[in-house]
DNA sequence: GCCCGGATAGCCT
DNA sequence: GGCTATCCGGGCA
C-alpha cells in the first residue's frame, strides 16, 4: 500500500540550500500550475532536473553576469525563472541558493498527475501521457507556463499560479546522475542532471550538437 | 527503433 | 551575425 503524497507546500527554506542539494531532492515533488479555473490545476510529479550553479558555470544564463533576462536567477530563492528559447519554446527553471547566488534548477521532465484532457490540449502532438512533459520544453508547454510567469514566486500559496508540495520524494538508491543534456565545453563534465530510475518520462539523453555554420553550406560558386 | 536537419526569434558579443 | 539549457517530422532499418 502506498502512502498518499503529502500535500504540504514547500518551505523557502528548502529553496535556500547549495543547488546541487536541492536539485536531486525536488524528484518526486509535485509541480501545481494553478490556472484558477473550475477545471481546477494541472499537476506534475517531478521525474528529471538538472542544476545550473550561478556565474562561475560555464553552462549557466548567469556565466558572464546579470542581464535584464536572467535577473530573476540573481534574486532570492523559491521563485521561477522562465525563458524563451529557440525562438519557440520556453524553459523553466527554480532559483536556489541565497539571494545573488544566481543558481537554478531547470525542470526537465515529469509525470502529469491530474489535467491530461487540458495537458493534451496544450501537447496536441504527444500520443500519450508519458510523452506529455518528457523534456523542458513540453513540461513547459503542457503546463501552459510561458515568459508571463517568470519571476513568479512558487512560496507563495494557493493564489499564485505555481506551488510546489513534499509530494514523495524519490529514495537517494532511485536517484541517478549523469552529464549535463545540451550543454556543451567545460559545462558539461559535471554529472548535475539528476533522474529517477526507470521512470518512463524522462527524457532520452542527447549529447551536445554544434550547429553546422551556414557557410559550410553548398553555395552557387560566386 | 535510430539518425538527421529545419524551424524560429531573442539574446549577447 | 552567431548561438541557443529544443522539438518535430521524415527517411531508413
Amino acid at each position: 500500500m502506498i502512502a498518499a503524497p503529502d500535500r504540504t507546500p514547500l518551505p523557502r527554506r528548502f529553496f535556500d540550500r547549495p543547488v546541487l542539494e536541492v536539485a536531486p531532492d525536488l524528484l518526486g515533488r509535485i509541480l501545481v500550475r494553478h490556472t484558477h479555473t473550475p477545471d481546477g490545476p494541472i499537476e506534475l510529479r517531478l521525474t528529471e532536473v538538472e542544476a545550473y550553479a550561478g556565474p562561475a558555470d560555464p553552462g549557466s544564463h548567469a556565466y558572464r553576469g546579470r542581464t535584464e533576462r536572467n535577473a530573476v536567477m540573481f534574486g532570492p530563492p523559491g521563485h521561477a525563472y522562465v525563458y524563451f528559447t529557440y525562438g519557440m519554446w520556453h524553459c523553466m527553471n527554480l532559483v536556489c541558493g541565497p539571494a545573488g547566488s544566481a543558481s537554478g534548477v531547470l525542470l526537465r521532465a515529469g509525470e502529469i498527475l491530474s489535467g491530461h484532457e487540458r495537458a493534451h490540449k496544450h501537447r496536441p502532438t504527444a500520443r500519450n501521457d508519458r510523452e506529455l512533459a518528457k523534456g523542458p520544453a513540453r513540461l513547459a508547454t503542457a503546463l501552459g507556463i510561458d515568459r508571463h510567469l517568470n519571476g513568479v514566486d512558487v512560496c507563495a500559496g494557493p493564489r499564485s499560479p505555481m506551488e510546489i508540495l513534499t509530494g514523495a520524494p524519490a529514495p537517494a538508491d532511485q536517484v541517478l546522475s549523469g552529464p549535463r543534456t545540451g550543454v556543451g565545453g567545460e559545462g558539461a563534465t559535471h554529472p548535475w542532471r539528476f533522474w529517477i530510475d526507470g521512470d518512463p518520462t524522462v527524457s532520452p539523453y542527447r549529447a551536445h550538437t554544434p550547429r553546422r555554420r551556414s557557410s559550410d553550406a553548398p553555395s552557387d560558386g560566386t
